[in-house]
DNA sequence: CAGAATCCCCACGGATACTG
DNA sequence: CAGTATCCGTGGGGATTCTG
């Protein structure tokens, strides 16, 4: 990797990478998908254990999550007839794959947020964005 | 990594992993700072080259997306003052970094992208969803 | 050329109430 | 228990206009 990509021409678009990038960002991208599956990779859950475990979720999103998890093979939902009903689900191979994946990123996030956050205070106290003690409206 | 982690108690939160995922979720999770910092690996560019280099983005949302970055020293933003203005974005060390990671969810997508799709359109056969040929509207 | 400011739409998602 | 249905606020982001 870094293979150091002569910038030649123009090149007004990217290969095929920005592709794939859209897609899985469309995928982990929201409020919760990432949670719940972090949430599901310490073993099978069923709805209410879930939604008891990802604090904040609300049963809509738990549930519209969980769905669209499920239509892409992510996550396995397996319902017993039973009197109080009962449903778990479960990760998928897929599903775990792709939680190893969203794992590599958070490693980027603990090894740099530190220098991130201090570069942030830096741009505040140069006052890059505004004059100093701009008053208020 | 995947220390099959015994789902032993309740555990109403994760470890710190959550907090590091959402950040950086919360960082590039949104339409362009992935696209933007992809265009940019390829060498340095003002803004007017930036924009055209990511078709589709306003001029609202490039000027955002790039003061956010500069801010949390992804990118480093260079003015000339000149008559035609002149001010060129380059990637830092840092937002290097960062494209590599997001490169590895790139590739994630690039391998399993089909598996997900096959999953899809079988889950739509099913008819899980809905009942099948339900009327429009 | 490189933005800053303003207006506005609509999709994401929270709260609540109802059902099998 | 495990959803479904409905209402509605917030803000992400597009289009347009103005400025240094």
């Amino acid at each position: 990797m870094a293979v150091r990509r002569k910038l030649s021409g123009p090149c007004t678009a990217w290969p095929e990478d920005s592709a794939f990038i859209r897609e899985v960002l469309d995928r982990i991208g929201d409020k919760w998908t990432v949670l719940v599956i972090s949430t599901l990779a310490s073993g099978p859950l069923r709805y209410s254990d879930l939604h008891a475990s990802v604090p904040g979720i609300s049963q809509r999103m738990l549930t519209v999550t969980v769905k669209e998890l499920e239509r892409d093979g992510l996550v396995t939902r397996t319902a017993y007839p039973e009197v109080p009903p009962r449903v778990v689900y479960e990760l998928t191979e897929l599903g775990q794959s792709l939680r190893e994946a969203v794992l590599a990123l958070a490693g980027w996030a603990a090894g740099h947020h530190e220098a991130v956050a201090a570069h942030r205070a830096q741009h505040v106290l140069t006052g890059v964005g505004r004059a100093a003690a701009a008053g208020p409206r």
